[in-house]
DNA sequence: AAGAGTAATGACAATATTGTCATTATGCAA
DNA sequence: TTGCATAATGACAATATTGTCATTACTCTT
């Protein structure tokens, strides 16, 4: 059994000769320490590889270093690219992230995040969809002081935070299958109703317009983001005259739902039948042939988030901004140059 | 802004009338506590509604009160079930949990745990799989003297782990086939080499034997998880001149791959096929219609982990032990009975 | 009833860090 | 150079809990 002996921010301070203060001071990056004096804390951080304790300074302070990442995303990949971020990001801005996952379907919610924040003692809490606009849970965190950052589609709730332009997203997978050759360019929308199915419906007509392609109405059809219903419409559109040669789907799981109903009708994705989805789940590549997608950069919103909070507490003041993070087009094999004949 | 005070041990150990030593015995559990002083501490903190602050728990002693959860599992819904069980159970111990994410295919994996355990100061460790089964990582821990514990089914590692038994999951589905009067009943296996496929072709052909039934060696075709295999696993199967009626896919990516050949050759499911899956994965219900599969009560383990966890911290020595958890059969809309003609 | 052994309890130190406030150094204008 | 403002630094207290060890109370045996 080993026993590295740990060092301390007093052995730091005794090799750089300074106070225990003053290196304190440079660990934290608080402000007021001369140049020379902070590389020569700096280098003797290195030299003993000191690694500060966390621990007491939650008993000193008002403050606990600890950030909350509350989630009940019925996406678990979701969750885990966001805890991926939200670790990393945390741990270099010198925070602790506590980690909770609560049901949404819980009538108290809002009760359950304050006493989390209680307990646990936070400074301050990260909201993903769908907590971060639900109510009650906002007004709670106002009331106790807690700041909060959101994360993902602004729906109206005033909350700063990083997310992603959905409509530049679907317009580019829509301008993806433009570029190889398509021009009977299907859609399949979301749940109805929800901001993201607007948005991603609004970057497929945009595309469109812009290549001067006309609409069709009968190639924009329903869906509720389930597998069952991309099936369904997958039937409608290939059972069409003049079927589309595309298919775009609002998410991966209807687009699974379009290449079964192409199975079905012995077409080969992707040489009869291209087709898109939306969000790189997991499902994108456990289907065959793969599914070509736009991936949500997840881990990258889930650290920016966690920089607004931290730069929140420092400075005592709502930087207020809203964030946006570039989409990436994931082509697989799924999609593929329409065949002239 | 609410200004809630905050309650503290020594609140609690005056309004019982004790040390604060002894109000600390009550809320550590420790023995060497009168009943009737335990239960005055006891309800001196529900009056005061006291809650142990962690934080100088760890200035004290060698002891934090963390325990970790480090993780790399490719299907996100097993680590999300993980963290669900873990921050419960954890809580409900007086510990405190930290995630870390982190690569298995890292080659100085065994590194980055060592340097977590002691960046966090954690007390022990739990290796959720495939982390318990790789080289190094158990052998740096025990270097360290950290305590650990593993989850899932023993890969002939010396390890305490809480597992399911896979083989009598398996025989538990086959048997539901065999109810139902499937009496042609396929299997397709998973990833050749791995402890699970093992067990889940034991536990099938003991079900059969078990009823009576004749193995077919045509019956048992070959696979590796994937949605691709089951593809070719199902096409395979549904062409032989007597097809099977129902078929066990060790996998639920696999079961859906075996679907869609079903329904490429127009074959209704569950009326002229039977299929079945093991996981209950988040593809279990998106794929139509819903997967009968197994599940593994990943919370429930977790749990179980973080106890033996503790009581090994707590007694400072391993209670040595393999415990086994209930699987748990679930019955949707993919299979049915079989059609007498 | 005395003594021994054990159980229950408490006094006090120790923990690693940050906040407060005082002190010292520095820079700059007059 | 003096005076003044401000930057840099440090001394010391405070934090909430647990470990150590001493003390007191109880129980059982003889």
């Amino acid at each position: 059994m080993i026993h590295r002996k740990k060092s301390t921010l007093l052995h730091v301070a005794e090799l750089a000769g300074v106070s225990l203060k003053t290196a304190s001071r440079v660990v934290r990056k608080e402000p007021n320490v001369r140049e020379e004096t902070r590389q020569r804390v700096e280098h003797a951080m290195r030299e003993v590889s000191y690694r500060p304790s966390i621990a007491p300074r939650a008993s000193v302070g008002a403050r606990s270093f600890l950030i909350g990442l509350v989630f009940d995303n019925p996406n678990s990949s979701y969750v885990v690219d966001l805890l991926r971020g939200a670790t990393e990001q945390t741990r270099a801005e010198g925070y602790n992230l506590v980690v909770e996952p609560i049901r949404t379907d819980d009538s108290n919610i809002a009760e359950n995040i304050k006493r989390l924040v209680i307990q646990s003692n936070l400074d301050g809490i990260v909201l993903p969809p769908p907590i971060c606009d639900l109510d009650g849970v906002l007004s709670v965190l106002d009331d106790f002081g807690t700041p909060y950052v959101g994360i993902g589609p602004n729906d109206n709730v005033p909350l700063n935070r990083p997310s992603m332009d959905d409509e530049a997203a679907a317009a580019a997978m829509t301008d993806h299958l433009i570029q190889l050759g398509h021009t009977d360019i299907a859609f399949v929308k979301g749940r109805a109703g929800t901001l993201t199915t607007r948005q991603r419906l609004k970057g497929y007509e945009r595309a469109l317009r812009n290549s001067g392609l006309c609409k069709r109405s009968d190639l924009i059809v329903d869906g509720d983001y389930t597998f069952k219903s991309g099936l369904h419409a997958g039937e409608q559109l290939l059972q069409l005259n003049s079927a589309p040669t595309a298919v775009f789907a609002s998410n991966d799981e209807m687009a699974a739902g379009v290449m079964t109903a192409a199975m079905k009708r012995n077409l080969v994705v992707p040489d009869d039948l291209s087709v898109a989805g939306f969000d790189d789940s997991p499902t994108a590549t456990m289907i065959w042939p793969q599914l070509t997608t736009v991936r949500q950069p997840i881990d990258e919103m889930s650290k920016i988030a966690i920089s607004m909070l931290v730069s929140q507490l420092r400075d005592r003041e709502v930087a207020s901004r809203e964030t946006k993070v570039e989409y990436q087009l994931i082509v697989r094999d799924s999609t593929s140059r329409l065949k002239q004949n």
